[in-house]
DNA sequence: ACAGACAATTACAGTCCCTGCACTTTGAGA
DNA sequence: TCTCAAAGTGCAGGGACTGTAATTGTCTGT
């Protein structure tokens, strides 16, 4: 069992993860104690929090969703005048998580839409994101603004509109219909409502 | 001391509200214990917790938010095609909560603003209401819609809006500026942006 | 190769939030 | 007045999380 000392400590991470799923999609979220990951992971609860900061931490993952830079790259190079068709293809590229574990992720996923109390939790990670989009909208709205706006009208501009996206986000989630696996976006849904609603709401 | 039992009832929730309150304002959410409420309200802690379900809920106020009705009737009399504005007028009169105990409002309102966790909680708390919103949006999207929309369509629409208005709140409640006491929104701000924004969406 | 720095892990004790249960007290209705 | 339900209490315990000291094994400089 020799092992490098920094290997060691991701191979344990791994090990609390997948038992932590694995338990959790048996017995369900408050069914399943810390002292139980522990025990089938085989370490000590001391250990089990020099990991992961919380239990959910472990169970949802320790590392939120993020924006792919790809994708922000195509946003940023469109020229497309369907700002809100660029948005959603951008918001289509939140990445959940750390992809090198597939099984895992995906067990994650079944996990996290059927158990409500995650789904919601993980919501609101993924809405996160929506700080790192400010500056990304920023950029694209200076691009085309209208002359004679200030960059502080350029900036209250994109804050709110990030704020729209992560509504368009929570309604992707719960709107019913196929999702991008295994990520829980319906965009096409929420692209054909968007485009039905937004037309009435200016005057 | 004779009190009928119900106001007795009363009474306590109230002494417990006002000392987690007070003690939370002087020492800060994490320095507070249950007991130490407890102890300053003259209570046990068993009690506590046959009043409120959690440490929480004694600090911010077990009712969240509710939309005004009298606010909802004049949303769904207007015949304004200004939508965007009369959401916004039904979104300011968010009622913070129960008004007959001014002093301990204010001060509810000075604990949250002045710490960032509750702040987080007491957003999620408002944006809450957009559930009940679905429905009213409803019956107002119905009576501007286009001939041709089916019900699905519209309820469809409403949902998407009232997420795109929890949206908005959080833009309400983040941007500078003043804001109507003691509820936390900027209206005029947002109702600014909103208007430079929506053209941009719209192709 | 050896010693010392250092990282991973552990056991243990303790705090805090919260719950279930059995019990007492007290006010309200018959 | 008698009775019963509601309000409150005491206690025992579960479960998440933290601080600390100790242990084990690995890395680094010489």
């Amino acid at each position: 069992m020799e092992r490098s000392r920094s290997a060691r400590h991701a191979v344990t991470s791994r090990t609390i993860e997948e038992n932590a799923v694995r338990l959790v999609l048996e017995h369900g979220l408050d069914a399943v104690t810390v002292d139980m990951i522990c025990e089938a992971a085989g370490i000590s609860q001391r250990t089990f929090f020099n990991h992961f900061p919380t239990k959910i931490d472990a169970i949802v993952g320790a590392a939120g969703p993020k924006v792919d830079e790809a994708a922000v790259r195509r946003f940023l190079a469109s020229s497309s005048p369907d700002l809100v068709g660029d948005l959603l293809e951008l918001v289509m590229h939140l990445a959940p998580g750390d992809p090198s574990n597939p099984g895992l992720m995906e067990a994650r996923w079944r996990l996290i839409t059927t158990t409500p109390a995650l789904l919601q939790l993980e919501m609101d990670r993924m809405i996160s994101v929506q700080r790192e989009m400010v500056d990304i909208l920023v950029m694209r709205l200076t691009r085309h603004a209208n002359s004679g706006e200030t960059p502080e009208e350029i900036r209250d501009q994109a804050d709110l509109l990030s704020h729209l996206v992560a509504g368009m986000i929570r309604f992707s989630i719960e709107a019913p219909g196929p999702r991008r696996m295994p990520g829980p976006i319906n965009l096409e849904r929420t692209r054909a409502v968007l485009r039905q609603l937004l037309p009435k709401l200016v005057d």
